[in-house]
RNA sequence: UCCCCGAUAGCUCAAUGGUAGAGCACCCGGCUGUUAACCGGGUUGUUGUAGGUUCGAGUCCUACUCGGGGAGCCA
């Protein structure tokens, strides 16, 4: 009986007869050759089937397997670089668990929609099975580093009462006949835990009934909120900076690979080093009112603008030479591919076309007192070649119990942290306001009953200190460190607008 | 809520207003080192829905539905 192992181990028994335990990821066969491209969850090992070596009847069922049949393969193992994980099985003998047939992603294209739709069977493609290992990693580094550097968990709820921010943006749930609202932050609530615990965090899901149908949307969504006492707006920054560096080297280390496979640059990873920058909301609304960022849009301009013209004649090209008489049907077919291709990313070119005169716009008459736009942090995060934490925002725009900021009591002790390369806020957070007073005040002006709050308020009434915390996205992370174009990929069931299945 | 794009075979896509096609998947055959293998043969359709224009609509027009991308808003 050969030893059970996995594809990870296999560089553990070389020259050693084992049986792995997995299911076909592809196939190829060759007269009296089959190689099988098995994956077991672990990785991928190509197994091959030599019609001399192997048993006939295991070389007849192997002949006839359908993509994700599951089955046991056992054979010698030989190092080999011609097989994905740099090991290949002789193999000798097939077990067939179920043959399965006409399973419905194919190694060919597909389209978001098909493959959204069939998110269960999508995870076992290599690119999704390497985005959910780092999520994981990711995961598991958040716990990691909350947990060793003293923070206690605290579960806050998901049902949420009434009061709070964007009403708008809640979901709406029965409770008992009650409207209540599925929460879209535990913040408040660590905010009461940590004067208990000192350091605290909470880590669940959030949700959001925001509209939104972009790249960088989910309704619902991960997010750490670790919360501090005794701290100020500089100890939440070098929290935040700690813990995005535990987790990106965390992630260079035990993933490489996984990140290999998904084509990350690396070296953008390896950059992520402390300190981060740190401007501050003036700052930001300078450099945006630069001649730089009016030099850095147009140039933009006017490479999209290049890139269109190129791709069209690209196209056309390609397509000539496509329909040209007498081309080879595989040269025909690669050409199709090939201005698939070239035609999204002519879409995104002339996207950005049409909305770069928009952000140049927005950043040039970017007022002193209002948020900052998705196209202003891009500007921002992409002048900078590490994260940027922007702080220090105007009190209007931002939430009622955020600290007012001693020295400019125009601004409040808040921060963003901004992604490089364009992945936007990962994080946001602020220093919280401690003083009755200014935050009755604050509430006053936000409209906000007191007597929802009265707990809340309770806080501040019985040894109040300074203290203060902020949220991490997890998806924006994980998209950030894999380098993913969408959100959607990084949570293995999306819930997006107009998405619920499966 | 607004703007742009799309919907044709199981999948990815073709089809000057004039007989709906290809590749893949699937089935059969060939090939002892393949890498989205290749070669030969076979099977595959209520062109998203409802109207309209026309001798004739996959193609043009209107509305709707669904999806993609973006704006606003946001992690």
């Amino acid at each position: 009986m050969a030893t059970v192992t996995t594809i990870a181990k296999l560089g553990e028994h070389v020259g050693e007869t084992v049986t792995l335990r997995g299911w076909l990821y592809n196939s190829r066969s060759s007269g009296k050759l089959l190689f099988l491209v098995v994956r077991d969850g672990t990785g991928l090992c190509q197994c091959v089937l030599e019609k001399s070596e192997a048993t006939a009847a295991a070389f007849e069922a192997a002949r006839h397997l359908g993509q994700e049949s599951s089955l046991h393969v056992t054979g010698t193992v030989r190092a080999d670089p011609r097989s994905p994980g740099g090991h290949e099985l002789a193999a000798t003998d097939v077990h067939v668990v179920q043959n399965a047939s006409g399973y419905p992603i194919t190694p060919k294209a597909h389209g978001i929609d098909f493959l959204m739709k069939n998110r269960h069977l999508w995870f076992r493609s290599q690119r999704q099975w390497a985005i959910l290992r780092v999520r994981h990693t990711i995961v598991e580094g958040i716990r990691e580093y909350f947990n060793r550097n003293g923070f206690i968990l605290i579960d806050t709820p998901i049902f949420a009462p009434a009061a709070g921010e964007g009403a708008q943006t809640l979901f709406a749930v029965d409770y008992f006949g009650e409207p209540v609202y599925l929460a879209q932050t535990g913040q408040l609530y660590v905010e009461a835990a940590c004067m208990a615990h000192g350091k605290v965090y909470c880590f669940g899901p959030t949700f959001r009934a925001e509209k939104s149908k972009t790249r960088r949307h989910l309704t619902e969504f991960w997010m750490v909120e670790p919360e501090i006492a005794y701290a100020d707006l500089d100890d939440v920054c070098a929290l935040a900076e700690d813990l995005v560096c535990y987790l990106v080297q965390k992630t260079l280390r035990e993933r490489r690979p996984e990140l290999e496979l998904l084509g990350r640059d690396l070296a953008k990873l390896e950059a992520v080093q402390k300190p981060f920058y740190r401007i501050t909301y003036s700052q930001a609304a300078e450099i945006l009112h630069s001649e730089r960022v009016r030099q850095l849009l147009t140039d933009d301009l006017a490479r999209a603008a290049a890139r269109v013209v190129e791709l069209k004649k690209l196209m056309e090209e390609k397509e000539q030479e496509r329909t040209a008489p007498g081309v080879k049907e595989w040269k025909a077919d690669k050409l199709a591919h090939e201005l698939l291709e070239a035609r999204d990313e002519l879409a995104d070119q002339e996207e950005a076309v049409r909305n770069i005169p928009k952000h140049m716009e927005l950043a040039a008459n970017f007022q002193w007192g209002g948020d900052l736009g998705g196209s202003d942090e891009t500007i921002i995060a992409r002048l900078h070649d590490r994260p940027v934490f922007v702080t220090h925002y105007p009190r209007g725009c931002k939430a009622f119990y955020m600290k007012r900021n001693a020295a400019d009591p125009r601004v409040v002790n808040n921060l963003d942290l901004l992604a490089p390369e364009g992945y936007g806020e990962i994080i946001g957070g602020s220093q919280r306001e401690d003083d009755l007073e200014m935050l009755l005040e604050r509430m006053r002006e936000e409209g906000l009953k007191e007597e929802d709050y009265a707990w809340y308020l309770d806080l501040r009434r019985y040894g109040t200190v300074p203290h203060g915390g902020f949220g991490l996205g997890v998806e924006r992370t994980v998209a950030w460190i894999c380098g993913l174009k969408h959100i959607r990929e990084t949570i293995p069931f999306a819930r997006m607008m107009g998405r619920i299945y499966p």
